[in-house]
DNA sequence: GAAAGGAATTGATCTATATCAAGTGCCGGA
DNA sequence: TCCGGCACTTGATATAGATCAATTCCTTTC
């Protein structure tokens, strides 16, 4: 169970099994359900979340009740609301489980104590982080200049597993376009 | 000349005067025109880059010799190439001032330096990158599920300086449209 | 295993924004 | 001070992608 964690850590950085074990004594497992929800909008999120299998997404809800996701966490990777995390204000996001998840949740406190305890584990968030940030920046290129197809064809580059385990309408909602659309650029795609 | 940086650090955390100092020992300024490169497509960049005053662009050239602008950068704020600065790899962005703008640069090793010696600036870095990643995802949101008036309104509520001081054509590569649409949103805003 | 409801496909329009094309104004350099 | 050129505006047209609508295809669920 907290072996994939372990090996995905000890992949980033050098830590003992001691101190191994102190962060898992403050890590609790949760089971997801195919949408089941980790997160609902208006509630603070508190967390720092590890996938350890299945995937999850992080959506918002605009005024007229549609649905616009931001972003997919699969395993190994980190998921959460930031922005909620870091200003203890209520999340403008859900997050709910695209197939049946395992996450690996640890309290912010918890979490900030073991950072302090263990620097291997601080610069490991900061070299995250730092990667993330650069991540969305290149993200936010493709949107800003990339046509609908082109956006399609870097996804299935950077993630082709994602285009093969998550439904059509959720992949064409990350991409900022239609499902129609996506449908098809399938097509065309497969010529 | 170095005033204002201090002051800029002192609202963020505390440091001592003899802690800035050592700050200030390893700081450059780098003084540059308007037009002038602060950093050029190709270069690797290896700093840490405060701009003091004025303005300045971040952008990328397509291979159809069309800029895109990524962000700008004012007083107080930082710029740089985080992927180029992480990677050691080249920078596929360009930096130039779209003011007279004065940069204050410190390296990248001393700049590692400082932060172990001084936890409150490695504190500090965290914290802005922190803020920039959540900052990047929510301008994510604008631009992919935003029309080209909501995104000029969204900017106008959040950066109204830019508004004024940046160029027309170069707002518009911001927000991912075309000058010509930029201009008739302008007039139907005015009513 | 049948029924029901959502998800994907396909087709027919519609619309926001891009593109192309003049014209106007204004700024910087000689 | 004048000139040249870039930046912005304004208009006419083109187009990528949205929207609306109908049909088929899977999944769930009982």
């Amino acid at each position: 169970m907290f072996e994939s964690f372990k090996k995905y850590i000890l992949s980033r950085v050098v830590i003992t099994d001691a101190e191994f074990e102190r962060i898992a004594a403050v890590s609790t497992i949760r089971r997801l359900r195919k949408k089941q929800y980790l997160l609902q909008e208006g509630d603070v999120w508190r967390f720092n979340a590890f996938v350890v299998s299945g995937l999850v997404r992080l959506y918002r809800v605009d005024d007229k009740g549609t649905e616009h996701v931001v972003n997919f966490a699969k395993e190994n990777w980190w998921t959460g609301d930031r922005e909620s995390l870091l200003s203890g204000k209520p999340s403008k996001f859900n997050i709910d489980a695209v197939e049946p998840t395992e996450v690996l949740l640890i309290g912010k406190e918890e979490f900030d104590v073991i950072c302090r305890e263990i620097p291997a584990m601080a610069t490991m968030v900061h070299d995250i982080i730092q990667k993330s940030f650069v991540a969305t920046q290149n993200r936010l290129l493709v949107h800003k200049d990339f046509t609908a197809e082109e956006k399609y064809l870097d996804m299935m580059e950077k993630y082709p597993d994602f285009i093969l385990r998550i439904p059509l309408g959720m992949i064409a909602s990350y991409l900022g376009i239609t499902p129609e659309t996506l449908s098809r650029i399938r097509n065309q795609v497969k010529k």
